[in-house]
DNA sequence: TTTAAAATATACCGAACGGTATTATTTTAT
DNA sequence: ATAAAATAATACCGTTCGGTATATTTTAAA
């Protein structure tokens, strides 16, 4: 089926994957040309040949760090069935998620958040997007468990959505802040808690 | 006492009052000298006479934009006595937010944080000091709430200072990257339930 | 293998960057 | 009132910024 790749579509991606962590860690404002160079190897002229600004490379670079976040999870979930478990995956893999080598310079949703909110338009608008489908995506899992009976029907997805993310951004914040995990294993456990008393 | 205070010491605090907003709406990297000439009135020369350079300017305006939330939360918990009430300050003011016009670019923890945390030493060694501050001052609030009989002798203060932190910073990301403040509002209804259920 | 097209590098643009030496102007103390 | 000292404005520094026109190399089709 996709045979041939073009050059361009190559180096495309290149280019994206090698300044994706730079992005990530160094913020869109604080990320310089020269910095892609240095990240990808090639020369401005080169970039520029594959993308028409430094805004489109920042926004590939967000879809790209948060699309490896999202199949990270979504290979642990789909390991497991029960809906308790497949929550559970999230306080398992964030407690240790400063261990986790493409996520050491921070979640992009939370880093390009903060940065873009009152700056970046079309940044923010990518963010929303994102936060939009995790949302989603938790309050689905949420429902899913309810109809499977394996959590408690009162339950109210939403809450437990903003509320799981809440903890998990929030907790990371700390724990970037410190430069410890000590309080992103608190909050987690507080979490894993707070997940297993959905159980029926 | 303090009849005579110098020229230098009224605009070097005219420096930082006006440049504050600025460093927490667009970031240090996103805050430039041209920005803080015009959100002052003053030229380079001036601002470069009363501080070394952009770095002492960007630390004055975080301590002050953090000592202003922390007065504004401080003034409303002395006003109350009951360790709940005090406690419920918390989600009472965050639940408004976005609403309160100096908290508009959001908090300065949450904002300074993740821009910080791989990239400025020095600002990042602030934000976590503030933090600490946080924390302590809200494990203090438990103790003293069990110490009253006025909330439950099992209550991990340091886990609550974590949870309560997480939630508010979490929430408030959530709320500047959608623009509403619907899910702020959600997580602020549940850290209330949370604190209601620790009285005793 | 030749050749046109596509992709990359080179060399450069004006503007804005952070920062500073010097000059002009206020304050302040006498 | 005046001189010394403190403060602010001017004018400028070299560097880096994001971006681009042009030349060169690489790729792929004929």
């Amino acid at each position: 089926m996709s045979k041939t790749i073009s050059k361009s579509e190559r180096t495309k991606q290149l280019i994206v994957e090698r300044t994706a962590p730079v992005f990530n860690e160094k913020g869109y404002a604080g990320t310089s040309l020269s910095d892609l160079e240095s990240a990808t190897g090639l020369t401005k002229g080169s970039i520029y040949g594959n993308f028409a600004n430094k805004d489109e490379v920042a926004l590939a670079a967000f879809d790209y760090n948060f699309n490896r976040v999202t199949r990270y999870i979504k290979d642990r979930i789909l390991a497991t069935d029960h809906s308790i478990d497949r929550l559970l995956v999230y306080p398992h893999v964030y407690r240790d998620f400063l261990k986790i080598p493409f996520l050491k310079p921070g979640c992009p949703i939370l880093n390009t958040s903060t940065e873009a909110d009152d700056t970046h338009p079309l940044l923010r608008e990518r963010v929303a997007s994102a936060l939009a489908f995790w949302k989603t995506s938790l309050e689905n899992q949420v429902k899913r468990g309810i109809q499977r009976g394996e959590i408690k029907k009162d339950t109210n997805p939403t809450e437990f959505a903003v509320v799981l993310i809440s903890l998990i951004e929030g907790a990371i914040m700390q724990a970037k802040t410190t430069g410890k995990s000590t309080d992103l294993r608190v909050a987690m456990n507080y979490l894993e808690k707070l997940i297993r008393q959905l159980k029926t």
